[in-house]
DNA sequence: AAACATCTCAACCGCGAATAT
DNA sequence: CATATTCGCGGTTGAGATGTT
C-alpha cells in the first residue's frame, strides 16, 4: 500500500499558476499567513491547488525577498565550493545566497556549472581547464590552530555563510520561515571552534584552472579529486603532549576522533584506503565522483600534476589525508 | 521559414524528518 | 509510545523558449 496523497489530485489544478492565483495566494499569506498549515490553506484562500503546490510557489516565486535574473561569478564560487563541502543539499547552499532559492541553486548547477566546469556531465574528456577563468588558489591551513584566512568563503566574519537568511531583512511577514537546519547549527559550531584547522575553497574554478598539465592524458586534465575529497570534511589537531596529538575529522556524514596521532607532519603518508575509511564513506559516494561517474580514481589521485599550492606553504593538497595535514 | 535539437526553469513527486494527536 | 499528519527536501519532469541546421 503506497502513501496517502496530500491532497485529493483529481480536483486541484495543476501547472503553471495564472496572474490572479498568485495575487490570491500572495493576498492571502500577507493578510493571513500560513495559519501553520499549508496543506488547508488552498481552501481557506479560495484556491484549487494542493497545499503542497501553494508552498512551492510562495517559497520559489512569490516571495518578496527573491533575487531573480543571473547568478554572479561571486554566487557562482559560493555554489561549487559549498557544492564539493556539503554535496546537494541545496537548501543549505541557497541559505548561503540571500534571495536565492534551493530550487534555483539546483537548477543553476544542472544547466550552468556543472557544463562550465565539466563542459558535459557525461563526458569528462571535454573537460578544459584552459577555459576557466584563472583565479588565484586561497588554501588556508594552520598548524597553530588560528582562525582561518579572511578571504575565504567561510571566514566567520562572513555572516551568510552557514546561517539561514535572517528574516527580518524581511519586510513583510514571513508566513513560513524555514528552520535552520541542524546541519547549519552543527557546521556553524565547527568552524567557530577556535581549534578548528581545515581546508576551504575560495574559487573552484581556480582549483580546476591549477590542475592544467603537460601530459595528454583525459585522466590526468582532471582535477585532483583525492584533495577535493578533503574539502568534504574539517580537520583539527589538537595537542595533548609535545609531540602527540587528536585528530578530529568532521564531514557530512558524522566526527571521527583519533586519539593519540603523530605530529601533523607525519600524517602526509595515511593512505587514501586508511582516509576513507576512517571517514566512514567511499569515494565513490563522493558528490563529484557520483556526478562525473567516475571509476578510476586511482590514477587521479596519484597524479602529480595536480599539486594545489595555497598563499601559505603549509599545504600541498596531492592526496587523501594529506591536503591538511602536510 | 520550418523543423528539429537543446536549454531553462517552474512545478511535481515521493521520501524521510518533524510534529501533532 | 504508536500512529497520523504535515513539512521540507532533493530528484525528476515537461512545457515553453531559444538556438541551430
Amino acid at each position: 500500500m503506497g502513501r496517502a496523497p496530500c491532497c485529493d489530485k483529481a480536483n486541484v489544478k495543476r501547472g503553471p499558476w495564472s496572474p490572479e492565483e498568485d495575487a490570491t495566494l500572495k493576498n492571502y499569506l500577507h493578510k493571513h499567513g500560513t495559519g501553520g498549515n499549508w496543506i488547508s490553506l488552498p481552501q481557506r484562500a479560495g484556491l484549487k491547488r494542493c497545499g503542497k503546490s501553494c508552498r512551492l510557489r510562495w517559497l520559489n516565486y512569490l516571495r518578496p525577498d527573491i533575487k531573480h535574473g543571473s547568478f554572479t561569478e561571486e554566487e557562482d564560487n559560493i555554489i561549487i565550493s559549498l557544492f564539493y563541502k556539503m554535496g546537494s543539499r541545496w537548501s543549505v547552499i541557497a541559505a548561503n545566497l540571500p534571495g536565492r532559492t534551493d530550487n534555483d541553486v539546483k537548477n543553476h548547477w544542472n544547466t550552468k556549472l556543472k557544463k562550465k566546469l565539466f563542459g558535459g556531465s557525461n563526458n569528462i574528456n571535454k573537460f578544459n581547464p584552459s577555459s576557466i577563468p584563472k583565479i588565484d588558489v586561497s588554501f588556508t591551513y594552520n598548524h597553530n590552530h588560528n582562525h582561518i584566512n579572511n578571504n575565504n568563503v567561510f571566514n566567520n566574519n562572513n555572516p551568510s555563510i552557514f546561517q539561514a537568511n535572517p528574516s527580518s531583512s524581511n519586510p513583510t511577514p514571513s508566513p513560513s520561515p524555514s528552520p535552520t537546519p541542524s546541519y547549519i547549527d552543527n557546521t556553524n559550531h565547527n568552524f567557530n571552534h577556535h581549534h578548528q584547522s581545515y581546508v576551504p575553497i575560495t574559487s573552484f574554478s581556480s582549483l580546476l584552472a591549477q590542475c592544467s598539465t603537460t601530459t595528454t592524458s583525459p585522466m590526468s586534465m582532471m582535477p585532483n579529486f583525492a584533495s577535493l575529497s578533503n574539502m568534504d570534511h574539517s580537520i583539527e589537531f589538537i595537542q595533548s603532549s609535545p609531540s602527540r596529538y587528536s585528530l578530529h575529522q568532521s564531514s557530512p556524514t558524522g566526527l571521527a576522533v583519533q586519539e593519540n596521532v603523530a605530529h601533523p607532519e607525519e600524517l602526509s603518508s595515511v593512505s587514501a584506503g586508511s582516509s576513507s575509511a576512517m571517514y566512514g564513506s567511499s569515494l565513490e559516494d563522493d558528490p563529484f565522483f557520483a556526478e562525473l561517474g567516475f571509476g578510476l580514481i586511482q590514477e587521479v589521485m596519484m597524479n602529480p600534476n595536480c599539486s594545489t599550492y595555497g598563499d601559505q606553504e603549509d599545504i600541498k593538497p596531492q592526496g587523501l589525508g594529506q591536503s591538511v595535514a602536510n
